[in-house]
DNA sequence: AAAGCACGTTCCACTGTACGGAACCGCTTT
DNA sequence: AAAGCGGTTCCGTACAGTGGAACGTGCTTT
């Protein structure tokens, strides 16, 4: 029997695993897009596009006019070089129109970052992660930004934790059962350690983290529980190691007020009824 | 030469017209994902996708494999429906970051719903049309809503016209020189009377419009200038025809007071005679 | 409880189509 | 004027995507 690698997502090396049912051509024209969406600049070239990806010249035009002939992209006619066209906008609207705890936490985010005067963000769980939907941040010379809509697993940083720590107890199991990937030499990827760190983040109510996703950064981060008290994101405040060590006293409470604002708003009751 | 797309918003009957130099599969992909953005509903299923677009239920399986691969959508197990991933949302993030006016405009687009109590839109140039980026609803119960996204071209509207009117003359006579498609029975087809609608507006410095886009609705808008005076958007206000009728004459002034404070953050300085 | 239905998924032989290499064209550089 | 560099187009070939039908599964109907 010969040993099967793990599905590892997809590594933006096109070459990589083909074995299951899909398009490759399709495949091809989401990694333009992708390029587009990750890249810096704001428009690329034809044979920029071909090196990056692999493909051949003739390949990425082709891709190119049909991703134009639904407006994914469009061409500067003068220096034929192609950027994101507004349905790729319409595209990202319609999603975030689904995730309506980002404009309702939108104010905390805002108030969090100018108290504490550290970034602020909102991450949803998406899939079997999460993703970033939103960031503020102060401003600082030296801040903290964070990739908005990349997926991250639930076991590394204080957002994830947060997030994983208020599922029910067999989702936290089927979790920990999977592959748990490092990313730092701080990361906990042994299952015994991560429940005793969940616990400690049940308990608390927030969870903190030491450059477990990001070297050199650090954090503490809490749930958004909606009406049925289950955890559709959470908050964090992020920032530079050294620099947040000796603001995360004042800047816990202050998340731990926001946090349960939004989740109020969301219908959220708090279970322990007051005297 | 390049044959006028008249901006088909895909047909049904996806075996017509394969002349071009596109990738059929690629299109396909991209009206799914089109599909997706326009639907209410969240999610959607594989039938349900074949049907609207005319494909079989093999080919709509096999890109949503794709597209899933590369996480534009995402499927829920339970269910198996499908619905739009964390990569979309990306995109349409990266899209933004490259339209900044909208950051500008939005407490202005605030403002203006307010203090008029009607809805206020911002759109920017794309292409030779233009796209609605951002809107401004108020709280009334009967309220204009208008779709972001899509591209309307550029002689049918308020919006539209207070945009065309600060473009140079060349880009202006090139623009009519095209076809000029009517979409209500007040809009406005013959060059020579938009070239005189034009002279209009740009004397007073705003646009209007009586249901030339859409019948039922009217509308007043100003153009949003840049560092180099050119009109990178317009702000408008919009809603019922006959309620809005009373409003427009305070409508116009604080409209105009909003582009131009507008215009100053984004480096215009009003054409100011120097020595 | 069994049958029927609808839906997502998989299989298969076929053929239409996307492929890459090279030629072409317009523009900038030396 | 020649060379270089992009973007675009052309072409025959091979293979990858196609649709119809079969399959499995969960839900509604009788």
């Amino acid at each position: 029997m010969s040993s099967v690698k793990p599905t590892v997502a997809a590594d933006a090396d096109g070459a990589a695993s083909s074995t299951s049912q899909t398009i490759a051509t399709v495949e091809r024209a989401a990694d333009v897009l992708t390029l587009f969406a990750r890249s810096a600049e704001p428009n690329l070239g034809v044979t920029e596009i071909a090196n990056s990806l692999g493909l051949s010249k003739a390949a990425v035009h082709r891709i190119l006019a049909s991703l134009r002939s639904r407006a994914y992209v469009e061409i500067d006619e003068e220096t034929r070089r192609y950027s994101l066209g507004p349905a790729s906008f319409e595209l990202g609207l319609s999603y975030l129109s689904r995730v309506d705890v980002r404009a309702v936490a939108a104010v905390e985010l805002a108030w969090l970052a100018r108290e504490i005067q550290e970034t602020a963000t909102l991450s949803v769980l998406s899939g079997d992660g999460r993703i970033y939907v939103d960031q503020v941040t102060p401003p600082r010379e030296i801040v903290m930004s964070v990739p908005l809509g990349q997926r991250f697993p639930l076991h590394a940083g204080s957002s994830s934790k947060a997030l994983l720590a208020f599922l029910t107890d067999e989702e936290i199991e089927r979790y920990l059962s999977g592959s748990l990937q490092s990313f730092t030499d701080t990361t906990v990827t042994s299952p015994e350690a991560l429940r005793a760190d969940l616990a400690r983040v049940r308990a608390r109510g927030y969870a903190t983290s030491a450059g477990e996703r990001q070297a050199g950064a650090a954090s503490a981060a809490a749930p958004v529980l909606d009406h049925n008290g289950r955890p559709v994101g959470s908050i964090s405040i992020c920032g530079p190691a050294e620099r947040l060590a000796g603001e995360l006293d004042d800047a816990i409470g202050l998340l731990l007020e926001a946090t349960s604002r939004v989740s109020a708003r969301l219908g959220y009751r708090a279970a322990a009824p007051t005297g």
